[in-house]
DNA sequence: GAGTGGTCTAGACCACAGG
DNA sequence: CTGTGGTCTAGACCACTCG
């Protein structure tokens, strides 16, 4: 067996007993030496394990883990089946940020508005024990809830809208598909760059009028959620 | 730039151009020759290629292509929305394999029969303009479908069954999840291991009796599919 | 045996993050 | 500035395939 499959599999005890999710390793050169073996068959041990999602790499900081023991007990617990009425509406734990922007075309083309409406973008993400597990983007078209951007904080975006505004709100189609993380996206939700997302993209309409109020795409980690679908007939 | 990536990029549209799938590379000695680089990064750059699923690396005999055409004619034209009420019903170009088993606990337990009762499993493969792009396996319930893998060759299963067996069928539950392919998965839907599949379980019983009589899992290329939801209220 | 890909070592320098 | 990961080069030897 090649030396650095089994520096690997010696890495990957020593971190599953010693390390926590979020913690950074020893430098490569460190454990090119504990190992007593070159820093280029330390890389390709840690390749490996980047590969499989146990590590992430940081380019001038260093290589944490990011499989967590938190993930172990979600997993053990077994995908949470989400209906898919809350997608992208349930309670949101935290809100990351709040901006206002105007429709580029392939906005306005998705939310059925003029280019330039004035959107309100706010970037949500779910967790679960404190793990992040899900990252929503909303899109709101600001002239129907004047003032959102300064009165929400925290929870559930659709309940806060059905709260201040009086407003019920109806789902419309959505449209599931799957992709890899981007960089960005695997630091946020904390997972390796190789776990797939679960892609969801919706419209939400007003139920009297019938107009669009909202447009969102929710990226779940795939080893959590999977959608569920109740036909209706 | 990295000079691997760039070494990458050449290589690609060199092969693109002058290779057909099944052909082998020259040896990673010469192109490195040719390229003006080291052997070591040569191979880093092949590995790019590998992992988009463009080679194939054989010890001893060489690296082949292994890619097609085809995929780029299918991304080109953007991605199909598939309705639910098709995934795993719909015409399948292709059957695979027809065996009969008997349900493990496992199965039993998702088809709510008893362990041990008969299951015809049939794997089929769904294509587009001779890509294939879909994969499903079949659990049929054996003594509701009699004879049905001797008879059954290719087309919609769902439709032979309408028509055969005079029995209509109805959709229950879905679940959509995402997953990374094996390597049998990925040599079938000649894809990347890197490319995320969407998976579909669903069960489908009879309208009448509401029996389950098929327990199906597919397996799509999320390059090509994306699932819409209508919800129906 | 000749030729291919696979692994390991060694040393150098670059690019990025953070004090 | 220091320390981290990222890249490139160079040379050696191993393991596999095939004639």
């Amino acid at each position: 067996m090649a030396v650095y499959l089994e520096v690997a599999e010696a890495l990957e005890s020593d971190i599953r007993n010693h390390f926590d999710s979020g913690q950074f390793l020893p430098s490569e050169m460190e454990l090119a030496e504990r190992f007593s073996i070159n820093r280029h068959t330390l890389r390709r041990a840690v390749d490996e394990l980047v590969n499989a999602g146990l590590l992430l790499r940081q380019h001038g900081k260093g290589t944490m883990v990011v499989d967590n023991k938190i993930e172990y007990s979600l997993r053990s617990k077994g995908r949470f089946t989400e209906s898919l009425e809350d997608i992208g509406l349930q309670a949101s734990c935290e809100v990351i940020s709040i901006r206002e922007i105007s429709a580029d075309i392939k906005l306005a083309k998705r939310m059925w508005v003029e280019v330039g409406t004035p959107i309100t973008h706010i970037e949500t993400v779910r967790c679960i024990e404190q793990a992040p597990v899900c990252l929503i983007s909303h899109y709101l078209v600001s002239h129907l809830l004047p003032g959102i951007a300064q009165t929400f904080k925290e929870g559930s975006l659709h309940q806060w809208i059905e709260m201040q505004y009086q407003k019920k709100i109806r789902r419309d189609q959505s449209l599931i598909g799957a992709s890899l993380p981007t960089r960005a996206e695997a630091l946020q939700l904390k997972c390796s760059r190789s776990l797939p997302l679960i892609i969801v993209r919706s419209n939400n309409r007003l139920k009297e009028s019938n107009e669009i109020i909202e447009y969102s795409v929710s990226r779940s980690r795939s080893d959590v959620f999977e959608m569920k679908i109740n036909p209706e007939e």
